[in-house]
DNA sequence: AGTTGACTTAGAGTGGACTCCAGTTGCTAC
DNA sequence: GTAGCAACTGGAGTCCACTCTAAGTCAACT
């Protein structure tokens, strides 16, 4: 397979691969006569491992960490368990973490917010959320008081 | 609270506490007489609102938009609402994928990885992962079969 | 023979999210 | 009163993971 269909394939971009494949993330993908990458079934099983691993977050330098492991061979395997292992406690860790995030997110859209109407109009008043709202509140007094209105640089330079 | 303090209960750096009340994602902090920074507990609650997204992986420009729309007062309640709910199905969506690699790191870990003592050395030999194991072998291959590690370019002009 | 378009390379540039730095001010302790 | 320390400011630097550029090669088509 060539680049472009490899990269179809995936969904990602053919300048994804090369640099996976230029610091070792890959193996070096065998050309033809030409020059042109011709991407094998490993290869690609290669490939949707490890993309497989970074959409989940796991990051370049641990999947470096294992696939540097992988090339030194059979004695290396209790090393790439223990990898894989600890990128699995990385995970449930994050996972537990976004759950956390869910439950807050479900229970503002569904106490605070629940009042909003189609249009966007709010239809109550609610009076039960610090958080944000609260903070708010107080610099739209903090605003509307003495002239102290720092210029508000948003976004770094741009 | 002093910034140091929420430094701490946070466990954000104050660059970082300053950083975002310098984009915008934190409001104004009020400042003593000497001009240090006294956060409030309104304070502390939107800094807890925005660890609590950020470390489930919300970017700060979906912070900013809410938080900016916060400022602007109810009528942006549902727009505000929209911005949550849409949060929450890219962190489902996030979860989702998580959850994948996950099973695919179990599998790996249960079904290829099992065979691995404590001591390192790996006590049977399994043949059925395709994924990065083949592209190794090739790799290895490539390695002691033709010259390989030389670029071809035979017309070459920098 | 010339143009198109996919490919090649080394290397530079980008965007997000911090993180650090230099210089200054202000409080507390000795 | 001066040393030490925490805080302040604007701006520069860093890290990660790409992403883009320039200059070139090659096969196919007109």
């Amino acid at each position: 397979m060539k680049i472009q269909e490899v990269s179809k394939k995936f969904e990602l971009t053919a300048d994804t691969l090369r640099y996976y494949e230029r610091i070792g993330l890959l193996p070096h993908i065998g050309r033809n006569e030409s020059g042109i990458r011709e991407y094998s079934e490993e290869d690609c099983a290669a490939i949707d491992f490890i993309k497989c691993m970074r959409s989940a977050g796991v990051s370049i330098e641990s999947l470096l960490e294992y696939v540097t492991l992988f090339k030194e061979g059979d004695k290396t395997r209790a090393a790439r368990k223990a990898i894989l292992m600890e990128e699995r406690e990385k995970l449930q860790d994050k996972m537990e973490i976004m759950e956390a995030t869910m439950d807050r997110l479900n229970w503002k859209i569904e106490n605070y917010y629940k009042w909003v109407d189609d249009n966007g109009a709010e239809l109550k008043k609610q009076h039960n959320c610090a958080e944000l709202e609260a903070a708010a509140r107080q610099e739209q007094k903090r605003a509307a008081g003495p002239k102290k209105r720092a210029p508000k640089k948003t976004t770094s330079s741009k």
